[in-house]
DNA sequence: GATGAATGAGTGTTCATTCAT
DNA sequence: TATGAATGAACACTCATTCAT
């Protein structure tokens, strides 16, 4: 009965199968809200996938508030770790920024889902996304912000509030990536990526380096469990 | 029973009474969706709050997936037209684009709800919402199109893909304002509009005209018809 | 959608098959009540028994607690007409209060429950319950007060308090009640109403009339809408 | 797995802690039952309050079932000593009844729960709760009986059917026991077990003993197991 | 044009109980 | 003795929709 308002618990408590269940349901939840939405996350639909009965999943979580939330969480979560690495990538400023830029494209076009923005769609929940999202937005900017404040350091872009410039950079890509998915459906990714990367570097004066494209790093499918 | 797909019919056909009736709906309709989102509106609280019976409102429109069509397509509509009238505000290229970019902030930050990411909700009904996007990007898209087009012709901007460059402006306004909806609260609007202006001028490479400040055309309220 | 919350409706709005599936619904909760107790109200069953959907049933009530507190309004009412009934028989006072005694005993056998006490059952639901029964407590008690104020007035019966007084005696009638229906279940009925009329009489100093048996008014099955 | 119905197994099997883990959930129910009637009684929230698992519970007991009659059967059983023991006390007859009667009024507003009435809730569990009730409805009885035939053998009260009175004397206490824990709420406890006592001597023609007012037993809380 | 009545399919959640360990 | 895991059946309630009037 592990849940993520619930996190006293030492970990290595569950049997083998009690885990396996409790990921079942998590994959099969992850799956039905990247397909139909978070509204489309019924326990019905969600027990007939994981292979459990309704009553099985409530022996797991308190409820599906409990479940969308552990979703969430374990998301954004690995989406910061995907983000950290590729901001880790050797290179100019300009090689880790097409790199980061290239992860967080990759992301959100595999889940055809953006986390930041899908907050919307869960009104009652707000409340309680909102202290997750608190407490992983550091981890999910900073990356990007050191690069800045580097590069700034460096003198090689201007003075911003490099806050406020990795928001402008996720929403442009939010933009890009919603327009992919719902709209053209035409995989343009490369060219909107290059786009994205020139106007960000304009915006900060940061030079474009053009010498070798960055190889970004591969980005593994979510909710694998290797990687945790 | 005019609906949006149904548009042959002759709009002189309802009655006073009638197009009252449906506007009530609709009216209805729009206030919900941006009080609980696109899953909160229901027929019965649709029914409740238009003070119709729930079977008055199939009069009006063939079913719910209609409602929130007509709705959608009246409120992108409006937006276009914001965006139209700021777009036409006289001054320099920088001005008009600061005049576009308050504009939209504020209808977004007025409704609490972003339209083109908003779609993600509303899985099954992706094709007929497609249909009225495409429909009406252009009138979104077009105004602010032109003012990077001049500024390219006029040499004050450098060359870019205004298509995209658009959608990027577009993507950066919505972090924004999903940050100030939903995790921070705080009214930085001031802060956040000059912060995008500055990104976008710098990254297309247009002088700031710090000259004026261009006043914004106020912004009504949605769903009024009075401007229709 | 008539409830018990909900009075200022002018009951000649219904149509006439409005009103027959919500007395359907009535009739079959007060059967299942009478059948299975509080806790045996399932709204499954009542639908099932009245011959409509579940959701029909929520059409007419506001969910199960509107059900119950209409059922049990009904019921409170219709005791307290019994008793009033009862209480203006004429003859002595011994002859009044032993047509009381015969009609309270008639109607809770007749129902298998004991309105007064049955409500513990209901735990969550007190609140609303003591409402209707502070409501109709005095339409309950006041025919029977009146025959013991008249005898103590006429110096027939000694002085008590003659609220306390009819509680004593509706306790007597429960506890026989419950004997007869759950744990004897043999007919002893004459021979208790004998006792319990004697007892009270005794109690209350009031001389036993012997020459003439009142003939308890005739009861009328529950729910009867003839008498409404 | 020691149960009402199943009492051939010797007692000294049970391991300490089994014995005890068996009381805890009696005491566990016991309080449930208080709280929230026989309908709160669910087996997640005794399993909660008594600290052992679900599946533990029906190490100790058969089923649900077999919780509530062992609940049952002790209660009644309490109930019995603390009648007998208050019956006992030394004095007139008068004197005894009204330690009898101020030790049943103590009894049942301690426990929010009257016995014999609340049977009725319990409705498909009947057969197994009148064996026990009949297996010790005697024992409930008896000691007050045995007063009224003492008062009868001495000329004292009238001849009446002993058991029937004391029948008639319990249904008065449960309803005033009703009204104060439902209706009123206010403690009225003094004066209603001297207006008891009162009909009930006057309904006897036992003269009232006024001249010392008999101090009932001092009524120690249910489930204690110091006392068995 | 308008509505009360009605409904089948679905919602999330709890129930008492079983079983392998 | 003890328990985590699992479950089918039931729970109250809501959904969008239809239809006779």
């Amino acid at each position: 009965m592990r849940s993520v308002l619930d996190r006293q618990l030492h970990p290595a408590e569950s049997t083998q199968t009690g885990i396996a269940s409790r990921q079942a349901v998590l994959a099969a939840a992850q799956q039905l809200i990247q397909e139909q939405g978070y509204a489309g996350l019924s326990m019905r639909e969600l027990a007939r996938r994981s292979g459990l009965a309704k009553a099985t999943i409530y022996h797991h979580f308190q409820d599906k508030r409990d479940v969308l939330l552990s979703v969430f969480e374990h998301d954004i979560r690995t989406v910061a770790e995907r983000i950290a690495e590729a901001a880790a990538t050797p290179g100019s400023h300009a090689q880790r920024l097409r790199a980061v830029i290239a992860a967080y494209f990759a992301i959100q076009v595999e889940r055809r889902m953006v986390i930041l923005n899908a907050i919307r769609e869960t009104v009652g929940l707000e409340d309680q996304i909102w202290a997750i999202i608190r407490a992983h937005r550091d981890d999910l900017l900073r990356p990007i912000m050191s690069i800045l404040q580097d590069a700034i350091a460096a003198g090689v872009a201007r003075p911003v509030n490099v806050e406020l410039a990795v928001m402008a950079l996720f929403g442009m890509i939010h933009s890009f990536v919603t327009h992919r998915l719902l709209i053209d459906g035409n995989d343009f990714t490369a060219e909107m990526e290059e786009f994205v990367l020139e106007m960000f570097l304009h915006a900060l004066h940061i030079p474009a380096d053009r010498s070798a494209h960055a190889t970004p790093a591969p980005v593994a499918p979510l909710h694998t469990t290797d990687t945790e």
